[in-house]
DNA sequence: AGTCAAAGAGACCGAACGTTCTACCTCTTC
DNA sequence: GAAGAGGTAGAACGTTCGGTCTCTTTGACT
């Protein structure tokens, strides 16, 4: 059976999606109810549940949404050196934060409003946080395996800090701070790799 | 029987207060409603409208309490030197984050919560995080004057990462990342002094 | 003894919440 | 042209929200 390509992914439901991220990133997610989305998506109630079990499976969805531009974002910071390729990443943090949409990370967001580790949207966010810590380990384990999984910590540390903390002063200066903090932790572990064999910054990504 | 022997600061409103410290640390600030700190707390709610003009001067009376425990920690960590001083405040946290009812910073989670810049629990947040970064930059300050803020901005950052991910991640590998990055930072921090004259570009592990 | 503020008990309000429902419309596809 | 999925429109559900109200009881201090 051939699938119409061009129409019936539903663009409503797109369009309450995109709405769904705009707004649950920008106010919060328990502080904005279903009307509010609805109306600004200009798509009825009954569309909403039919295309979704209910605001819970939205917000999920929203974070889903959320991961997937993340990991556009990573796989588009790839470098012929991971060294650079974790700078890359670093300056599209950066980026990020310096935007003046910036309100944060949609992750720490969500999850400093659904504590409770069962509930789905918490597990949204460890399983996104669980790639991201991957991720930037397996850079580092490609300039050098042994100290690979602190420093990737470290790493994912100061992100956090900087995410943070990116809406609640000055985003220029968190920006410079972060890169800064990261330059040195990368610095750090390429120097001592001196010694181990291996050439820095040879490896492809 | 109600055996009130010292009820001049309202036994009522301080039970009201550490019920809404317990809950709102808890579960977060939108997730609950009044009627539940009413009820935990033992108390009617003409008693909570009586000490508080609503739901939202509770919540600032909650951050407010929580900034006093900040600053009393801050203060009982004071040592000889600055440099152990800062030591002691990141064990200080670290041992917070290790704690079984630890869930965060709770300014950077309610400051999830309330996006606005202009709302009073957000600006509660600001103020705290103002009074924090003040009191570390002073201690870097009593090491060496000139580098002093930035090493306390990436001093706020690594702090703000371990707050966000302690409860989200294994603690204690969180805790160690953190106390390491926070030692890593003071040695360079103190090597450089060696020579003064303010060189540029800090270099942290 | 009398006063008065603090607190308890609980009914009550309007609004907003997430959710469900029926009824009708408009396409595409068979 | 019938079928059926996706969409619109709008009413309504029961619950909970934050907040206000009246009335009574308590206990400390003149």
């Amino acid at each position: 059976m051939a699938r119409t390509e061009s129409t019936r992914p539903s663009e409503a439901r797109s369009r309450l999606l995109n709405t769904a991220l705009k707004i649950f990133y920008a106010d919060g997610i328990h502080s904005v109810g279903i009307d509010r989305i609805v109306e600004e998506a200009q798509v009825t109630r009954a569309t909403l549940y039919r295309h979704f079990l209910g605001k819970e499976e939205l917000v999920v969805a929203y974070l889903t949404e959320v991961d997937a531009a993340m990991r556009a974002q990573a796989a588009a910071a790839r470098k012929d050196s991971p060294a650079d390729t974790l700078r890359a990443l670093s300056e599209a943090i950066a980026q990020g934060i310096r935007s003046p949409e910036f309100r944060g990370c949609a992750f720490l967001n969500a999850a400093a409003e659904y504590p409770d580790p069962d509930h789905p949207v918490h597990q949204a966010v460890l399983a996104h946080r669980e790639w991201f810590q991957h991720t930037v380990t397996e850079l580092f384990a490609l300039i050098e395996e042994e100290r690979a999984v602190p420093a990737a910590r470290h790493f994912v540390m100061l992100r956090d800090g900087a995410m943070a903390s990116g809406c609640l002063s000055d985003p220029e200066l968190v920006c410079e701070t972060f890169i800064r903090g990261v330059e040195g932790l990368v610095q750090a572990f390429i120097a001592q790799e001196e010694g181990s064999g291996g050439s820095p910054g040879e490896r492809a990504i």
